[in-house]
DNA sequence: TTGCGCGGAGAACGATCGTTCTCTACTGTA
DNA sequence: TACAGTAGAGAACGATCGTTCTCCGCGCAA
C-alpha cells in the first residue's frame, strides 16, 4: 500500500485530469479508482464524498495554476513586461493538445447551481487573479480601473479559444492590453 | 391538446429555463415535461432525445440572443455606437435577476466533449457574434483586428460577471471597448 | 503455527434518469 | 349507440452512478 499522502496525490491528479478532459458529471467514481489505482473503499476514507474530492481537485488545480502564472511572470522585468507574460502563459496553453478552456469556468459552468462549495472555490480562484493583476497594474504606476479591464481580456480569451479552437485569442488579448497599458499607463511603466 | 407548433414551443421554452438555471444535466426530461405541460410520448414525437432537445433549445437561443443584440445595437446611429451598444445590452443583461452567465459558455463547459452536436451550436453561435462585431468594426472604418479584441471584452464580461456576481463588469468592458476603438478608430468612426 | 486485524477487489444497494410501453378515456363517425 | 383511432398519465424498464458492504487473503504478534 501507498502512504497517505501518495494515495491522496494520485487520486486528486487522475480526477483532475479526468474532470478536466470529460467533465465532472461524465466522470464515475469508478473512473477515478482505476485512474488512481486506490481503491474505492479508500477514496471514500479520504474524501466523504465526490463533491468533496472535486473541492479538492480545484483547490489544487487553483494553487498551481497561480505558481504557474507567478512563474511566468516573473521571468520578465518590469511590471508592464510581467503584465504581458500572463497572455504568453495563456498562448502556451492554448497550443497544449489537452487544452480544454478554464476548468474554473468548466466547473461552473456544469455545476454552478448545484454546488455552492465548487462555486466558492471557482470564486477564490477569480479573486485570486483579480488580485494578481491589480498588483501588477499598482506596480506599473496605472490607474486600478485598469486592472479589471485586463482580467476580461484574459478571461475572454480562454473561453473562446475553448470553444474555436482558435489558438491565436492569446495573441490578440495581448495586443489588446498593450493598447490598454499604452492608454492608461505612464511611459515609463 | 395544443397544436404541435405551440407544443414544440412550449417544450423548447420550458427546457431554456430550466437548461438554463440548472443545468442541463441536472435537469430530468420529466421536469420538462411538467414545465411545458406537454406529455413525455408527445415530447419524443418531436424530439429524438434530450440532446436533441438541447439543440433545439441552442438554437432557439441564438436567434433570440442575435435578435436581441441587433434590437440594442439598431437604436445607436454611428458605427462606433452600435458597437459600444453592444456593452449596453450586456449591462442591462447582467441586472436581470435571473442571469446565470451565457449559456452557450455554460453548455460547453458542461457538454464539451460529450456532445458534439451541442458543440457544434455553441461554435455557430458564437460565430455569429464575431462576424457581427466583425462588420460594426468594418462599418466604423476600424481595422479588422479590433473585432476579435472586443469580442473578447463582452465574453469576458459574461463569464466575470456570472462568476463573481458584480454587474458592474460590463462597464469596465465598455470602457476598455472605448479605448481601444479611440486607439484604433479614426475619429469620425 | 495459529489467530487477528487491516487492506483490497468487486459485488451490492438504492436512487435517478432517459426512454418506452400499457392502459384508460375521449372524439368523431356511421 | 357502437367502434376505431388517438392522446394522456403514469408505470415500467434498463442503464448508470454514488456510496456502502462483504468476503478473501496477507502480514504480524505470541
Amino acid at each position: 500500500m501507498v502512504d497517505d499522502r501518495t494515495a491522496r496525490d494520485r487520486v486528486v491528479q487522475a480526477a483532475d485530469e479526468l474532470f478536466y478532459a470529460r467533465g465532472v458529471q461524465a466522470v464515475g467514481m469508478d473512473a477515478v479508482r482505476e485512474a488512481a489505482g486506490v481503491p474505492l473503499k479508500r477514496i471514500y476514507a479520504m474524501f466523504a464524498s465526490k463533491e468533496e474530492l472535486l473541492v479538492a481537485v480545484l483547490q489544487h488545480r487553483r494553487e498551481s495554476w497561480a505558481a504557474g502564472i507567478a512563474a511566468a511572470s516573473e521571468r520578465a522585468t518590469t511590471a508592464r513586461e510581467r503584465i504581458l507574460a500572463i497572455f504568453d502563459f495563456l498562448d502556451a496553453w492554448f497550443r497544449e493538445p489537452t487544452f480544454r478552456g478554464c476548468a474554473f469556468i468548466n466547473t461552473f459552468g456544469e455545476m454552478g447551481p448545484g454546488s455552492a462549495a465548487a462555486a466558492a472555490v471557482v470564486r477564490d480562484q477569480k479573486d485570486d487573479f483579480g488580485e494578481y493583476v491589480a498588483r501588477l497594474v499598482s506596480d506599473a504606476g496605472a490607474p486600478a480601473w485598469l486592472a479589471p479591464q485586463l482580467t476580461l481580456l484574459a478571461e475572454g480569451a480562454q473561453t473562446t479559444a475553448a470553444i474555436s479552437g482558435d489558438t491565436t485569442m492569446a495573441r490578440h488579448a495581448r495586443a489588446a492590453a498593450e493598447t490598454l497599458l499604452d492608454a492608461a499607463a505612464p511611459a515609463d511603466g
